[in-house]
DNA sequence: CTCTGTGCAAACACTTTGCAGCTAA
DNA sequence: TTAGCTGCAAAGTGTTTGCACAGAG
């Protein structure tokens, strides 16, 4: 079900994605999305620059910043909910769930009793210690989705 | 039902909850403290600083900051999931959903039919453009809790 | 009086931008 | 050739730490 492809097939999704944007398939690119299809987890762009140089001592932690974002940008990958920004606090305590705009990052509370009552997987309960948890939607908000109008009307 | 209670009340649930941890009730944490229960949305601290600066211009970002960490490990506010570090990527781009560490804020990927068949509430889906939404639970992974363990057991 | 909290300043970590030279197509 | 890419360097933004003095209990 989660069966990884090959890297080979990772590369053609790769050149692929960037041939039909226009965009340049480089060395670093390459490089930069194989390192970056091995991770487990979900790393910083720090963490592909420290994978990244070592097979290829001098790309710049720049290229590979502005790599990434392009990736994203390309949807080859996601950027973790919530991650781009600093620290932000939530005076609202009770049960609740979370809009997040993609555009402007603001976070929208909401609540919803159907949400409040999932059921969390047993094997989730077994393996960590569970405080809390929320849905989490993303989008656009109504702010952005005006602000876009409106450039179109221009 | 998510009524707001009076800012008496609110100053009374501080000043209990720094007492009964022997935390000093000082007037920047109750400046702090009014402040940031005015924020509707979630507030970075240095938004949280420029409002408490103008109502006491010689406090420094440094204890607003600090306050805060603080209020959040006395569970006075919370902190949003996923903000307190850089942006991170995620490769990963079947449908699933997060755990994240409040400890070591490691993301673990983890999947359920259920939670991936939810169905979103009418009334976001009319005032924002859905993308897509994710489960996020939040609690101790099984790495940290043995470092716990360890701990205890010296 | 004592010990925590505050303010300052500097260090750190990460992100972003401008630009000149380079390179894939 | 040429538009886009890279590497460098510097600035911007937000976080964290150490320390001396101030102030709450």
């Amino acid at each position: 079900m989660n069966k990884k492809v090959s890297p080979v097939k990772y590369d053609n999704i790769l050149k692929q994605t960037l041939k039909s944007h226009n965009f340049k398939i480089t060395p670093q690119r390459i490089a930069i999305y194989n390192e970056l299809m091995k991770f487990k987890e979900h790393p910083t762009a720090a963490a592909v620059f420290k994978k990244v140089h070592k097979a290829f001592p001098n790309i710049s932690y720049d290229t590979v910043h502005r790599t990434l974002l392009k990736f994203a940008e390309l949807k080859l990958v996601s950027v973790v909910e919530g991650s781009s920004q600093g620290r932000k606090f939530d005076t609202n305590l009770g049960k609740h769930h979370h809009f997040i705009c993609v555009k402007c990052n603001r976070i929208v509370d909401f609540y919803s009793k159907e949400f409040d009552n999932l059921k969390m997987p047993e094997d989730m309960k077994s393996k960590f210690k569970i405080s809390g948890y929320r849905v989490v939607i993303e989008g656009v908000c109504n702010k952005c989705i005006k602000k876009v109008d409106k450039k179109i009307n221009i």
